[in-house]
DNA sequence: CCAATTTCAGAGTAACTGATATCG
DNA sequence: CCGATATCAGTTACTCTGAAATTG
């Protein structure tokens, strides 16, 4: 029951995949979310990494690199950034010398706000017209993929060998 | 103000958004593809295509950019790789002497095969547990916001005004 | 002339790997 | 010594913008 586009007369036109999907919605979003960032000079994932500390204040750069499923060397540069901005402040965890705990400063979280106001847009005309359970359970299957992600992400199960 | 939240035990975790999880999702199965796909030395981008044109074999490269949601330009260079490889054919369409069509060759067709060998066990994998119905309904989501973005893509009506 | 397609060339963004140092 | 964290340095992967040629 798939619709039949006839582009290509014939063609069983197969089912787009999950992974398929998540690119392409993911490539779109990220191209919307730039255009509309782009006036405050934020980049994607600054404004994800803001948001993020908004919800998890106290987080630190490995924790928020794993949460965003990119290496803590990747993550480093982009809280390194903000902090220069005065948008993220980080202080040394009391309990633990070696780990610095970053959370948004007055700053970051007006222009957290200010970002929010074209942000929570998108993603209202993306579900426009989808009900209340429905947006549930798009949330838990993703919700569910992160979890199968994260596990096999530090686990080295699945390493093919070398052949070519 | 206040002291700063810190650990939060037990607080109900906000509700991740659609963008946010769409973004964590893809950024998990961008990595484990590029893992999986190295064997092959194929980038996830090229095996996108692969796929692509293997549900759409004709398809123009103009086209196949506007499918994947970036530019003309980013996805010659896909293209003219695979090309290169003899992974993919082109061939002038017969009507406009200015389109090239494009398809997978035999080679090109044993490529994604067993590359779909290492891949598709990762979908069913994002997916374990998730029942039927609500499979449905995630691509029936996603598939709608592919709508929206594509909209919003080509029309210069969401243009936001330069406000710093 | 215009709109769409192709494609070259140069940037830029955002991620990666490797290596080193510190803390508990 | 080990495991986790932080972080410097260099590199790769992927996409973008600009511009030019071609076709109908």
């Amino acid at each position: 029951m798939s619709k039949t586009r006839r582009y290509n007369p014939g063609a069983p036109a197969a089912e787009p995949s999950l992974i398929y999907l998540v690119g392409r919605v993911n490539q779109g979003i990220t191209r919307e979310m730039r255009s509309r960032l782009v006036a405050w000079d934020l980049s994607v994932p600054e404004y994800t990494a803001l948001s993020v500390l908004s919800n998890r204040p106290g987080l630190s750069n490995a924790q928020l690199a794993r949460r965003t499923m990119i290496t803590p060397q990747s993550m480093i540069q982009i809280l390194a950034k903000l902090e220069r901005r005065k948008l993220v402040r980080r202080e040394l965890d009391p309990d633990h010398q070696r780990i610095l705990r970053a959370e948004l400063t007055a700053a970051g979280r007006a222009m957290l706000t200010k970002a929010d106001l074209v942000i929570q847009p998108l993603q209202e005309q993306l579900l426009d017209g989808v009900a209340e359970p429905d947006r549930r359970i798009v949330t838990d299957v993703l919700l569910r993929a992160t979890a199968v992600l994260s596990k096999s992400q530090y686990s080295p199960s699945s390493q093919p060998s070398r052949s070519a």
